[in-house]
DNA sequence: CTCATATGGTTTCTTTTAGATACTTACTTA
DNA sequence: TAAGTAAGTATCTAAAAGAAACCATATGAG
């Protein structure tokens, strides 16, 4: 059969979840995480310009997802480790494109930026 | 040589257009357009629950960034048709993949969500 | 002639969200 | 004793998203 969702369809859950997948702060940290586990304060050095508040709000939203796990460890201080779970490394790929298409094709991005900035006003 | 351009960093440019392809209407737009130009008011009537202004909106940052071309054919009532550009096609595979993912594993993630919630207060 | 419809938008207003900053608890090191 | 690290909350403000109405122009229905 075909899928019982439809992105396209207004209150189809699946909205919900493109609205989290479709931010800069998720991509970003889903992305960082395919290398292995890092810790929260890792996260926010490594994630320039992402707040505290940000950071931990996006976690918390990946790991009510199922796409993240969050692990503890009683050492003190308190060590908290973000891990990608097993869903969330099938976005891998997708993310990993999706996050670095800027990096290789800023430059046509800017020079149509620019272009369409000099048409007429 | 290695990218000048590093999405990490907090003031690069690539944060610019990360921020704009990281949005679940611009990803449902250029997810839509995959199969030909297609017009204002059906992408409105296709991608349910977006508003004309950010419609709009969204389109002008598209066409600006040199994703999407807009056409204007002097019909009456005018035509505005949107279609990929060439930059624009090279995202395809990964906004499908991410624009659709939802669809194929949200089982997966309402059950992580409810088993999240069900989880101690 | 008038009403309703279609086109592709813009304007206005309200609600939501994001971002910056400061604060917290607990322990260690200089 | 003061500063630093860890992982967060709380608070306040600025920016953005969403809902709804409006606009110009024109066609077709009644």
């Amino acid at each position: 059969m075909e899928f019982a969702y439809d992105i396209y369809e207004n209150r189809c859950p699946t909205r919900l979840v493109l609205d989290r997948l479709a931010d800069k702060w998720a991509l970003l940290i889903l992305d960082r995480l395919q290398s292995g586990p890092v810790r929260f304060n890792q996260l926010k050095r490594d994630i320039k310009g992402i707040s505290q508040k940000v950071l931990s709000q996006t976690l918390k939203k990946l790991e009510r997802d199922g796409l993240l796990v969050r692990e503890v460890f009683p050492t003190v201080p308190v060590t908290v480790e973000y891990s990608l779970s097993e869903l969330g490394t099938t976005l891998n790929e997708s993310v990993s494109a999706l996050a670095h298409w800027a990096e290789h094709n800023m430059d046509a991005v800017l020079a149509a930026q620019s272009e369409y900035d000099n048409r007429a006003p």
